[in-house]
DNA sequence: CAAACTATATAGTATTACAAGGTAGGTGAG
DNA sequence: CTCACCTACCTTGTAATACTATATAGTTTG
């Protein structure tokens, strides 16, 4: 789908993090992990610069290796804090979900 | 709920053109209507931001009116496009959901 | 009249996703 | 070999947008 740049907004950390949770991976998969997944217009540079923003945040252990495929990859692991981070998020989002559906389903008062 | 500041980015015209869907209303009303459904970091210039962006998006109506109460009101209410604008809106949404969802429930392959 | 509430508005800032482009390793076709 | 293509990472600049802080002003109440 596309066009939901705007939206994206703030979930891509979550995102980003949920899939690294997931098991360990790096930003090239990631990239194309979320674009098969249905965010079309997502680019690698989205990517690289979020794990880049986790990373300095302290949420992700690194770890650089070499590919049996191309140039060393960099695969990124959560942390506590990043476990912690997590799961801050989907309480998040739980609630945006559920106070828009809240919004959503409001008659005219 | 607090922090949600990021994860409101791109959906707050949303939420405003749909309260303002539900009928005529304008800027500090639909502020504490907001707060009051849970988003309670959000503050007035924000909501006026937003509706001026809208405005000149040209997706409202507006007519200033006096008020019983205090200084005269903006009332707003969608025009057409505005409201193939909010539907729009809510499809974006509900695919971003509903994407999420998967990505949440994906055990590691 | 002063405080509190109602109501709108704006200038400045921080965050963040994208656009565009660069660097580089590996592989296969010609 | 070299050119194209895929894999992989990174950076600079820009646009969008929500908040901070503040200003302005009408109305009500003590």
């Amino acid at each position: 789908m596309k066009g939901l740049t705007e939206l994206l907004k703030g979930a891509l950390e979550g995102i980003v993090l949920q899939r690294i949770s997931q098991g360990e991976t790096y930003g090239y998969e990631i990239t194309n992990y979320l674009i098969d997944l249905g965010f079309e217009d997502i680019v690698e540079g989205t990517v690289y610069t979020v794990l880049l923003r986790l990373e300095k945040k302290g949420l992700l252990s690194v770890e650089r290796r070499k590919s049996e495929m191309g140039p060393p990859r960099k695969f990124y692991s959560l942390n506590e804090a990043g476990q912690r981070y997590l799961s801050d998020f989907w309480q998040k989002w739980g609630f945006l979900t559920a106070t828009m559906a809240k919004l959503k389903e409001q008659q005219n008062d």
